[in-house]
RNA sequence: GGAAAGGUAGCUCAGCCGGUUAGAGCACGGCACUCAUAAUGCCGGGGUCGAGGGUUCGAGUCCCUCCCUUUCCA
C-alpha cells in the first residue's frame, strides 16, 4: 500500500497542436491517476514536449523562427487542451531543457563505460546543397521495384516494398531537390544486440505487470529474430546540424532525438522535483531517492506505434545506466483512436479536433465518459462513432446516472427539508455498495475502463428499477406513507452517491459539483465516501446536459472551413461602412509581402520630449526589436509590459528624432476614439507570424 | 512475403480454464407510469457467433484450411 506511483504518458512531438489520438492517452492515463488517488495512493503524473529532431529544425527554418521559438509557441498552446479535458498533469516540461541535457549525457556516459556503447563509420546520403545528412524520409526518387515516381527513401507506397534509400533511382532530396552524394561518417551505437542485453530484456518481458501479454509476444519476437530479422544495434548519434543534445566529448554530434525523448519523462520528474511541486504533493525524498526508491512503480502509458522503443531501448537503457535508474515497472500500450471506423488523417482534416470540441462548447467529460466505456486493457483501436457517442452520453449519463438523483432529490428537498433518513436500515445498502466498490475497484486497476462503466451502469438501472417499484410519486400522496417515501428516495440518493464516487475518475468536475452542491461537502469525494449514507442534500441542481446533435455536426465538418470560420469571425461593422474610404485591393502576395509577428511588450517607456511617443522594446522570441509607438494618449508605459501584440516586422528602420524604429505597432482608431492596440488570440506566443 | 490482433443482433460491444433455450446498451415495435431537462419501468421481434472441415457426449469457446479487416516488420 505504500507504492508510489511516477506515471507518464508519452511525449508529444512539439512540431504541432495536440490531436485526438493525444488527449485520448491523456484520458486514459488521467483517469487511472485520479483511481489511484481516489483510494489514497500517492501520484506523480509529469509530462512534457518532445522537442528535438530535424523535423522541428526544419520547421523552424521554413518559419524563420529558431527551433526554441517553435517549440514554446507549440508549448504556449498546451495548457489550454488539458485544462479544458480536465487532464490533470502535477508538472509538464520539455525535452530542451538542462534537465534533459543532465540526464541524458549522465546515462549516455554511464552505458558507454558500461561497454555498450561504440561507434562505427557509416555511409549515408547527404545533401550537398543544405550541407547536412538525410534522414530516409527526407530522400525521394523512383521505386527501384515498381517504378513509381517520388517514392521516399524507405518504402514505396504504391507497390508497398521495402528498401534503402541508396536503392532509389535517380534519388533527391526533398529538402532542396539536390542529387544526394554518399559521405562517410562516425555514428555512436548502443549494443541491444548484446546478449547480455537481450538476455535482461527477455527476462523483464518475462515479469507479469510488465507490459500486456501481446505487447510482450511482439517484443520477444524483435528479440528473437534470425536473419534478415535479427535484432540490431542501435544507431543513437545523429550529425550536425541537428537540433538536440550534444553527445559528450564527441563534436558536431549529438544523440539521435528518441535516445533522449524517453529520458525526457526523467527530466520532467526531475524539473517537478526541483520546483517544489513534489515536494507540496507529499513527497519528501530527493529526485535521486524517490526514482531509486524500492517502493516507486514507473508507469509508462504509450500507443502501440513506439512500442519497440518502450520494450527494448528504454528498459535496456535504464536498466544498464544502473541506480538510481531502473527499468519501468509497467508501460501500458493503447491502440488508435478511429473516427466512424476511419483512420484519422491530418492531410484530409479529416478526425476530431480537441480544440474545435472545446470551442464549441461540448462538455469534455462527454468525452472522458465515452472513452472510458469504450477502452479496454487490451491493445485494441478504439472507434468514435458520432450517432454511438450522442446515444451513451444521453442514455447512460443523462438518462440513468444523472436522472436518479434528479428524480429523488426533488421529494427530499420538497416534503424532507432535504433530510434523508433510513427507516429500513442501512446495511444492506452498504453491503451492495461495497460489493461494487471492489468490482469497479478491480476493473479500474486492470485498466478494464469499459467493464467498470458497465458494472457502474448496471447499478445504475437497478437504482432505477427499484425506484419505479416503489413508486414514490404515488407514497408521496398518502400522508400515511411518509416514512416509506423518504426511505425510498434515501436509499435512491446513497446509490447515486456511491456511483458518483466510482465514476470520479472520469467525471471529476461532476463529482466535485454533485459533492458541493447536493451532498454539501466541503471537499471532494473519494472511494472512501462511496460507503457513507448520506444525510441530507440540498436542492438539486441540473449536473449535465444532453449532448445536441448539432454540435456534433459541427464538430465533424471537414475542418479547413470550419477552422477559418471560427478563428477569423467576420467584422460586425457593415460592409458599406468601410467600402466607402477603403483603399483598393491587393493580391495575397502583395499582403505576404507585409511579414506581421506577434510581439510581448518587454519594456514601455516615456520619451522626453515626444508629446505622443512611448518607446517600445518588443520580443519576437528570438530576437528583440525597439519601436516608437504613437500610443501615448491612450496607455500607460507600466500597464503594457508583459502584454502581447502585433507588430510590422519588416518594416524598413527608420530614424526618428528620438532614436531609431525598427518597425511599429499595430492599433486601431477611428471616430469613436483610439488607439486600441490589438492583441492576439490566447495561445499565441512571441515570434508567431500572422497570416 | 513474414507475423500479430480481430471478424458475435441494424449499431457499439461483453461472453473466464468448452457445458443447459448465445448476452448488454442503443435503435425498432407494443404496453405501463408521470417523480425526473420525453427521463424511467415492463414485454417483444431480431443472430446458422466470417466460411468449411475436424476433436468431443457436447464448440462462439479447442485444432486445421480458407476468406475479410486492421496493424507491425526497427
Amino acid at each position: 500500500m505504500s507504492e508510489t506511483f511516477f506515471v507518464t504518458t508519452a511525449l508529444p512531438y512539439a512540431n504541432g497542436p495536440f490531436h485526438i489520438g493525444h488527449i485520448m492517452e491523456y484520458i486514459q492515463a488521467d483517469i487511472w491517476v485520479r483511481f489511484e488517488r481516489l483510494q489514497g495512493r500517492r501520484v506523480h503524473f509529469v509530462g512534457a514536449d518532445d522537442a528535438h529532431g530535424a523535423p522541428i529544425m526544419l520547421k523552424a527554418e521554413a518559419e524563420h523562427v529558431s527551433p526554441e521559438a517553435l517549440v514554446a509557441r507549440i508549448a504556449a498552446g498546451r495548457g489550454r487542451y488539458l485544462e479544458g479535458f480536465h487532464i490533470g498533469f502535477d508538472h509538464w516540461h520539455s525535452t530542451h531543457s538542462s534537465e534533459n541535457t543532465a540526464l541524458s549525457q549522465d546515462i549516455y556516459r554511464r552505458l558507454k563505460a558500461a561497454g555498450l556503447i561504440y561507434s562505427k563509420p557509416i555511409e549515408q546520403f547527404f545533401d550537398p546543397v543544405k550541407g547536412m545528412f538525410l534522414a530516409d524520409r527526407y530522400i525521394k526518387g523512383e521505386c527501384p521495384k515498381c517504378h513509381a515516381k517520388d517514392q521516399y527513401g524507405d518504402a514505396c507506397e504504391v507497390c508497398g516494398s521495402v528498401y534503402a534509400p541508396t536503392e532509389l533511382i535517380e534519388p533527391y532530396s526533398a529538402l532542396t531537390g539536390a542529387q544526394p552524394v554518399l559521405r562517410t561518417s562516425e555514428h555512436f551505437f548502443f549494443r541491444l544486440s548484446d546478449p547480455l542485453c537481450v538476455e535482461f530484456l527477455q527476462e523483464w518481458l518475462a515479469v507479469a505487470g510488465h507490459v500486456q501479454p501481446q505487447v510482450a509476444n511482439k517484443a520477444r519476437e524483435w528479440l528473437s529474430g534470425k536473419a534478415e530479422q535479427a535484432l540490431g544495434d542501435w544507431d543513437i548519434s545523429r550529425d550536425a546540424p541537428y537540433f538536440g543534445i550534444p553527445i559528450p566529448d564527441a563534436p558536431g554530434k549529438f544523440f539521435y532525438v528518441w535516445l533522449d525523448a524517453p529520458i525526457g519523462y526523467l527530466a520532467a520528474l526531475k524539473s517537478y522535483f526541483d520546483s517544489g511541486k513534489a515536494r507540496a504533493n507529499g513527497e519528501t525524498r530527493s529526485f535521486e531517492a524517490f526514482l531509486g526508491a524500492p517502493d516507486t512503480r514507473q508507469v509508462h502509458f504509450i500507443g502501440k506505434d513506439i512500442i519497440y522503443f518502450h520494450t527494448l531501448f528504454w528498459p535496456a537503457m535504464l536498466h544498464f545506466a544502473g541506480a538510481p535508474y531502473r527499468a519501468p515497472d509497467n508501460v501500458h500500450v493503447h491502440g488508435f483512436i478511429t473516427v466512424s471506423g476511419e483512420k484519422m488523417s491530418k492531410s484530409r482534416g479529416t478526425g476530431i479536433s480537441p480544440l474545435r470540441y472545446l470551442e464549441l462548447g461540448m462538455n469534455p467529460e462527454w468525452l472522458r465518459y465515452y472513452i472510458a466505456a469504450k477502452l479496454n486493457a487490451a491493445v485494441e483501436d478504439l472507434d468514435f462513432n458520432p450517432a454511438d457517442f450522442i446515444a451513451r452520453i444521453n442514455s447512460d449519463l443523462i438518462g440513468k446516472y444523472v436522472n436518479i438523483a434528479s428524480r429523488a432529490a426533488s421529494f427530499i428537498t420538497r416534503h424532507f427539508a432535504g433530510v434523508l433518513e433510513y427507516p429500513s436500515g442501512t446495511e444492506e445498502l452498504t453491503l451492495r455498495a461495497r460489493e461494487l466498490l471492489e468490482q469497479v475497484r478491480s476493473s479500474y486497476a486492470a485498466r478494464e475502463f469499459g467493464r467498470a462503466m458497465r458494472e457502474i451502469m448496471a447499478f445504475a438501472d437497478r437504482l432505477n428499477q427499484e425506484f419505479d417499484a416503489r413508486q414514490p410519486w404515488v407514497l408521496a400522496k398518502d400522508p400515511a406513507r411518509r416514512e416509506a417515501l423518504q426511505d425510498s428516495c434515501a436509499r435512491a440518493l446513497y446509490g447515486f452517491k456511491t456511483l458518483t464516487c466510482l465514476l470520479a475518475p472520469v467525471l471529476p468536475a461532476v463529482a466535485e459539483r454533485a459533492a458541493r452542491e447536493l451532498f454539501g461537502l466541503d471537499r471532494a469525494l473519494t472511494f472512501a465516501d462511496a460507503l457513507a449514507p448520506p444525510r441530507r442534500v440540498n436542492p438539486y441542481q441540473h449536473l449535465m446536459t444532453r449532448v445536441d446533435p448539432k454540435q456534433l455536426d459541427a464538430l465533424l465538418e471537414p475542418q479547413e472551413k470550419t477552422v477559418s470560420e471560427t478563428s477569423a469571425p467576420p467584422a460586425p461593422t457593415p460592409p458599406a461602412a468601410i467600402a466607402t474610404d477603403a483603399p483598393a485591393t491587393i493580391s495575397i502576395d502583395q499582403f505576404k509581402q507585409i511579414d506581421l509577428r506577434v510581439a510581448r511588450i518587454a519594456a514601455a517607456e516615456q520619451v522626453a520630449g515626444a508629446d505622443k511617443l512611448l518607446r517600445l522594446t518588443l520580443d519576437l522570441g528570438t530576437e528583440t526589436r525597439t519601436v516608437f509607438a504613437g500610443i501615448k494618449s491612450a496607455y500607460d508605459p507600466a500597464a503594457l509590459v508583459g502584454r502581447l501584440t502585433v507588430m510590422v516586422a519588416n518594416l524598413a528602420p527608420r530614424k526618428m528624432k528620438f532614436g531609431v524604429s525598427e518597425g511599429m505597432v499595430l492599433a486601431a482608431s477611428g471616430p469613436a476614439g483610439g488607439p486600441f492596440l490589438l492583441t492576439p488570440d490566447v495561445g499565441a506566443a512571441p515570434g508567431m507570424r500572422i497570416s
